[in-house]
Parts: C-alpha cells; sequence; structure tokens
DNA sequence: GTAAAAAATGTTATCGATATCATCATGCTG
DNA sequence: CAGCATGATGATATCGATAACATTTTTTAC
C-alpha cells in the first residue's frame, strides 16, 4: 500500500479509504489510485486489515463431513446468506468425532470468526467453554439440545424419528427393524435410534432389531450390506427404517436384487430427503428437514446479529425447523 | 498475550516462545505459561502471528459446488493431506460460472493463501494473471489444460469420454444419445460432450442426439426428466451416455417407470463412479476418475513445494490421473 | 470578499505476535 | 577460578492496514 501511495503520489491512508470506497475521497483521486493499484498488481492484505479492525469478516461451520448432501445443503444455505453479507465461509470436517471437533473449535477460534456454526447439539466440556468465552455467536444446528451453548437451528431428531414409527406403525407393521450406526460418534443418528426405540417401546412392540452399519457416514453401499445381514438373520421383518435415505435406497436395491416386493413384503423408511429418494423407483418415504433452509435460518441470524443493533449477549434464540414427512411408495 | 505475559511473570517473547514449542524455553517455565494461559482463557491470535510471518498457514480450494459427491471427494483427499501439514483448507465455492470464480479468487488471495487449487482449466485471463502474479503454488484439477497457470493433477475429460464412447459403440449401438449441459457453465461437462460429438462423428455415427439438461449440476431429477424427453422424441434411441452417474440414474430410472429394459432395450452409461453406481439395479457402466485420489495428489504435492526445499518457481508439474471404465450391467 | 463549514488529505499510534539482536544466567574446560 | 560456550530470557522494531486526530483545501453563506 506504501508503494500504491508513492507511485500514486497521495499518502497511505488516502489509498487505504479509496479501497473502502464508502470513504470521502474524491472520485478522480480515487480512480487514479485503482489504477495504479492494478497496474502494479497490487493485492490488499486482509489479513493487516483484520488485525488492526479487530474483524476477520468470516463465519465458520464445523459439519461432521463434507461429504454428505444433506450437510452439503446447510453449508449452502448457510454460503449463500453469509456471503451475500460480504463475509467468506470458512468450513471444518469433524469426521463425526467430538475429539476432533474440539481440536477444530480450537483451531478455528484462532482465526477469530465472527460467528461459529456447529452441527448437532453434542460436543466436548472444553469445546463448550471455549465457545462461551469467546464472545461471538454460537449456533448450534441439526439438533434441539437440551443445554444450548448459544442460538440453535434445528429439530428433534429423536421426536421425528418417533412420528416417521408412528406413520410405520399405523399400517399394521409390528415386526420393524433400525438399520443405522451403533456407535454414538453420529449423534443425530444415535437420537434417531432411540427415538426409534422409545416409539416402538411405547408401542408395545419390540425395539431390539437393530442393525449396525459400521462408522459413519451411512451409505448406500452399507445399507444394502445392513440389510442382507438382516433378511438373513430376520426374514420375517415386515419393516425397515434406516438412519438416512442412503442407507434405506441401499437396503432396496438388496431387496430388488433378491426380488422382495417393496413395500408389498416389506416397507422401507429412509431420512433426509436427499435426491435419490424422489427419483427412486418407488420413491422413498422419508422425512424432509430442509436442511438449506437451517443453513440459511442460521446464516440470517447471525447477519442480523453482527450488523443490526442486536448485541452479542442478546438473549439466544432457538428456531424449531419444522420437519415435513413425505410419503413415498416404499412405506405408503 | 501481554496479559498472559504479565500474570505468568515473563516478557511476552517468553510467552510466545512457549507457544511454538520448538524454542528453548526451559519446560518448568513453558508449562506455567501454559497453564496461566489456559486459566485465563487466552486465545492464540494468529491473525497477528500470520501477519508478522507473513505464512498465513491455510490454501484455498475452489469448486464449482460442496454438493456433489465427486468434489467432495477431491476435498476430502486434499483436506487430509493439508491438515496432516498443519494447514487449514478454506473452499470456496464458484457455482460453475468463471465470473464467480474470478471475483472468489480475488477474494482468496486478499487473505494470503499458501497455494491455491482450482477445479478446471478455463478461468477468466483476470483470474489467470492474478494467480500467476500471486507468486504461489497454483494447481488446477479435474482438467488437463492446454495452457495450464501452474501445475496439474487431472485428466482428460474429452479424452476418456471417447474411450466410454468407443466401449458402447462396440456393443454394435449407434443411435446413441448424451444427456448434459447445454451451455459451456460447466466446462467438465461441455468436454464430455466434446469428446461424445468428436467419438461419434469419428466413426461416422450421428452425434446430434444432444438431451440439455439445463443449468448445472447435473441432477438425478435433471436426468430422469431428459430421458423422459428424449424417449418421447427420439424412441428409436439404443444406447444413452449421460454427464455424470446421477442423471444416468435418473434415466435409468425413468426406463424402470416406462418398462422400459436396461441394458435390453437401452444401454446407460454415466460418468464419475458415485457410490449410487455400484448400488443401482443393475449397476450403471461408468467411468472411475478417482477423485479423492485426485485430491491427495494434488494436496501432497503442494505440501512438497511448500516444506520442502523446492522453490516457488520450480517447473511446473504436470499429473495425469489414469481414469477406468467401470462396467457395470447397464452397458455391458 | 471574508469567515465559517465542509470536504479532502495527511500524521501518528496501534492491532498482537515474532524476528532479531541484546542481555543475563549457567555449565564446562583446563 | 578465569574464560568462554551454551542456554534462557528480555527489549525493540516490524508485518500492513486503519482509527483517531490534525491539517489543508474547497465550498458555502452572508
Amino acid at each position: 500500500m506504501k508503494d500504491v501511495a508513492k507511485s500514486a503520489g497521495v499518502s497511505v491512508m488516502t489509498v487505504s479509504r479509496a479501497f473502502k470506497n464508502d470513504s470521502s475521497v474524491k472520485e478522480k483521486t480515487r480512480d487514479h489510485i485503482r489504477k495504479t493499484a492494478e497496474e502494479m498488481g497490487y493485492v490488499f492484505d486482509s489479513l493487516a486489515s483484520n488485525l488492526r479492525t479487530q474483524r476477520s469478516n468470516f463465519v465458520a461451520i464445523v459439519i461432521p463431513s463434507v461429504n454428505n448432501a444433506n450437510f452439503a445443503d446447510t453449508v449452502r444455505g448457510l454460503s449463500d446468506e453469509i456471503e451475500a453479507s460480504g463475509r467468506q465461509l470458512l468450513i471444518g470436517n469433524s469426521n463425526y468425532d467430538v475429539q476432533r471437533e474440539e481440536k477444530l473449535i480450537d483451531q478455528l477460534l484462532q482465526r477469530r470468526p465472527e460467528a461459529i456454526v456447529l452441527t448437532g447439539g453434542r460436543h466436548t466440556d472444553r469445546a463448550r467453554q471455549r465457545l462461551q468465552s469467546a464472545g461471538i455467536p454460537v449456533v448450534e444446528t441439526w439438533d434441539l439440545p437440551e443445554d444450548p451453548i448459544g442460538h440453535v437451528v434445528g429439530f428433534s431428531n429423536s421426536a421425528t424419528m418417533e412420528a416417521l414409527v408412528a406413520h410405520i406403525a399405523a399400517s399394521g407393521r409390528s415386526r420393524i427393524a433400525f438399520i443405522g450406526g451403533d456407535g454414538n460418534g453420529d449423534t443425530r443418528g444415535a437420537e434417531r435410534r432411540r427415538g426409534f426405540v422409545q416409539a416402538m417401546e411405547a408401542r408395545g412392540l419390540p425395539a431390539d432389531r437393530l442393525v449396525g452399519i459400521g462408522s459413519p457416514p451411512a451409505s448406500m453401499h452399507s445399507g444394502a450390506e445392513a440389510m442382507a445381514r438382516l433378511l438373513n438373520d430376520q426374514p420375517d421383518v415386515e419393516a425397515v427404517m434406516a438412519v438416512s435415505d442412503l442407507a434405506a435406497f441401499g437396503a432396496l436395491t438388496e431387496c430388488m436384487r433378491r426380488g422382495i416386493s417393496v413395500p408389498g413384503q416389506i416397507a422401507i423408511a429412509g431420512f433426509g430427503a436427499y435426491d435419490i429418494a424422489a427419483v427412486s423407483v418407488p420413491p422413498l418415504t422419508t422425512i424432509d428437514v430442509t436442511p438449506r433452509a437451517i443453513g440459511q435460518k442460521a446464516g440470517a441470524m447471525i447477519v442480523s446479529l453482527l450488523d443490526g443493533q442486536g448485541l452479542p449477549g442478546d438473549a439466544p434464540q432457538i428456531v424449531e425447523i419444522p420437519t415435513t414427512l413425505s410419503v413415498g411408495g416404499t412405506a405408503p
């Protein structure tokens, strides 16, 4: 900037002002400076600017995996809002591991984000502390934590799953299995499993048909494999609920390979309303959680907190995202 | 840091040294400082560090869309390598738009990344200039540009598509259609279309069955829709090649809905070896471009350039990624 | 035409960590 | 125990932009 100033025959301060064009610099001077800078190949250094202004102009989001269309949709929704406000989005992925998440949060906070978005409501104690003392808006998404760190934009995975069980059970099926991760690494998956078990027990139905698919994320392939195991071990199963559409579709393909009619012999339900749900033949019965809307709402909330008059200490907002049951052909 | 120093009874310099534990600080002093800092809730400010050291410790990647499993895999491969070297990855998405890419590159360069990874080989002139004068390693991926900016890790989309046409044509089918984007926004898609046309013409086959699916990315839904149009307009079609597995699978489902046998009446081929290709019934004939390996290779290259002795001005490396034909049931 | 207001530009100190050089403490050698 | 190497710590300037205040130039008002 000093070089540009010298070359343009003005002070550095004028150059600085010329670059954030709101300030009071004569139009002619500004154009001249801009042109000079362009010719010199000058690139503004936002590192220095960020340090001086104490504003990093970016928002961080921690997701379990970039490789998941649902989270990608949330990222897209968030990204749209954040970028429209002139900020950038920094994405970190935790690989479904709260320890890794803690480390990531530490790293991200060192870069002084203006706000941070988390996926899920379960975190290490240390991560919670760090976030709380960071003094920036924290938004937990994809969940309704009992004891939120700050703001929340999400839905209850367990309650939503219970509604889905109600739908399946209403068709008279009682031997219902759940395909999903067996650990607690994927907290949303664990919540869904918990919702399944609760709903089954509330109806006096056996809730012991839990088929594990190993470490998250649940893939189409792992769903097919789990279905194969289930069909071998408990061929009398009447319905299968999967932790996600991907696993559900995998299960459906396994039925197709074996000539098992869906939903005739076995009903299948997924979760997440992925693209595959609508295209699949038959379409999947699933739950639409509007992942993009989650991101958008979180983004809008953050932008209004940062740009609005509201102080960071404002009362935490809890936004519950409505989920809808999308009845397809696999479980009418 | 000043506060921590005062509280721990040492100078700021000692605190600074205590945090990058390589330096010569007595172990006892370091532990004391670390503990004091932890208690005070001190969070290291990497903004200041980055400014002083002129090293941002992050690498940027520009992808067309986060919402695409192939690019997500590349991001994952890159992320693994970059994070293992202690750096962070900043992801920007260009929405398949070179103008937007140019703007994004400008923004990213202002944050002084240590290297930048691009998807595709087509960029605006201004973006090329900026990148060239940035003085950092630039890696173009997913393509083999004629005039690369710097390093390259990719494959030829057109040549790969030609190989796929060869496979289909070898089965004796000649009325072959291509389903893909009709514009040039998705440069990789456009290259594949070009490869299709070239291969068809080289065989003296008609290359006019091009079915557009609107703006990228090609989705399962848009593939199904395109297939429906194709079947209505040109019911005599014998084979369909899609710009991606997602569109291919959508096309397959449309055939299933209409009771058209695949591959009996119509053969279908995709591109990308997405999860769906292996799980689909029948499995899709597709091209595996090993997206994750692309990311890993690019990441390894960058890390070796940054951490190795090699100067940034070193000779550009061109790494061609081998693609493999994966013959499934849709086009044996 | 002059005084006051407004606009445009300049000067200096600063954000928080660190490179560099300086200083002080400690250990080792003969 | 002097003399020197080594280890540990401190003081100061600096990275590049900008806030805050100071100064100069231009415009407006009477």
